[in-house]
DNA sequence: AACGCGGGGCA
DNA sequence: TGCCCAGCGTT
């Protein structure tokens, strides 16, 4: 069941509610997709799910969801944990950053506000990950105060039902003002869901559906004509190219991986040695450069497949060398992995496609 | 205010 | 392929 959606109410409508409010909130608890999140009342659990939402796909968070809350099925149990072992099951959801964050957040409720996420939106800004949108998330949906939140499908929806002739980022500023003014009392987690929803199911980027709309008598946009122009377009930055060699050290079945620094693209992740080479770079060259400074100048290196990711603000090249020669010296940061220790360490996605291409299977890793 | 940060899905 | 997506932290 719809726990959230389908709750019966003894109360009264909010009295300053309107009533397209009221059919958007009719609407939403009729059409509400049936998702883990949405069957608990836990807060804790509320909360991951709206970290893993950020920015990513419900079909991709809801694996994760099962495994993290299994294995972290409460607040302290996550404090508790390495962040090692967090990072490994967050492994290939992408902006690590949220995990070291949900993690460093854990251990501050664990530590001040007794294993439990405070009930105030100003002590849950306070907390690490906590931003604008996932403190009125976790604040209406699992704490049910009485405050609004501003995504990119409430910003898309509300730009479009008031017509505002604006670009994302001035839409994005107004409708935290236009939010606020209608979130409805006492249901605030349901009415800032339903508007979600709303965005994603029916008022959509590309293709609004405004045939189905429950709001569409209202919309500006829709009236107008040409809903899918709101918000209107910037322009896109280009993508930048990034080129990098890998190198496969191997010892028996173990190969030797390094963690990337605490900083930057993939941090604190796990990945085979490599070097960035410019866009003229010669990738044998290198290679076999760096071969020599790790296994002594008898090291040979023999190429392996491409592997090429697309990321939004970047295009990755990896080239992967497999090297013969003689046991390499670990650096510091790095040591001989053995393919079964590979599923509890954090590794991308490009880091796992990597040692696929040098032979390595990551059990359980895409 | 602008930028860096993943990855998957879909037209 | 280009674009979008339940954003946050740093500079």
């Amino acid at each position: 069941m719809k726990d959230g959606a389908n709750r019966k109410r003894s109360r009264p409508p909010a009295p300053h509610s309107h009533p397209w409010q009221r059919r958007l909130l009719r609407w939403f608890r009729g059409h509400a997709r049936d998702l883990p999140w949405r069957r608990t009342r836990d807060p804790y659990a509320i909360w991951v799910s709206e970290v893993m939402l950020q920015q990513t796909q419900v079909a991709t968070a809801i694996p994760y969801f099962h495994r993290f809350l299994t294995r972290f099925p409460t607040v302290r149990a996550l404090a508790a944990a390495s962040l090692d072992e967090v990072l490994a099951l967050w492994s290939g959801l992408g902006y690590y950053a949220r995990a070291r964050n949900l993690h460093a957040a854990a251990q501050v409720m664990a530590t001040h506000h007794a294993g439990e996420l405070p009930r105030d939106l100003e002590a849950l800004r306070a907390l690490p990950g906590f931003g604008p949108y996932t403190a009125g998330a976790v604040g209406s949906i699992a704490l049910g105060l009485d405050v609004p939140l501003v995504d990119g499908n409430v910003a898309r929806v509300l730009c479009r039902i008031e017509g505002w002739e604006s670009g994302a980022e001035e839409s994005r500023a107004r409708a935290w003002e236009r939010a606020g003014a209608l979130v409805v009392v006492d249901e605030a987690g349901d009415w800032n869901q339903a508007l979600m929803e709303l965005g994603q199911a029916v008022c959509t980027a590309k293709a609004p559906a405004c045939g189905r709309c429950p709001v569409r008598p209202e919309c500006l946009a829709a009236e107008r004509g040409d809903p899918a122009t709101y918000p209107l377009a910037r322009p896109r930055a280009e993508r930048r190219h990034l080129r990098f060699v890998a190198l496969a050290f191997f010892d028996g079945p173990r190969v030797l991986l390094v963690r990337r620094e605490r900083k930057g693209l993939f941090a604190g992740l796990w990945e085979l040695p490599a070097a960035e080479i410019g866009p003229e770079g010669q990738a044998s060259r290198v290679a076999l450069r760096v071969a020599r400074s790790f296994a002594g100048m008898d090291a040979t290196v023999e190429p392996a497949a491409i592997v090429r990711q697309t990321l939004t603000h970047r295009e990755v090249t990896v080239e992967p060398f497999v090297v013969q020669g003689r046991r390499a010296r670990p650096p510091p940061q790095g040591r001989f992995v053995a393919p079964q220790e590979l599923a509890s360490l954090g590794l991308s996605s490009l880091a796992t496609k990597t040692l696929r291409a040098v032979g390595i299977c990551a059990a359980g890793k895409r």
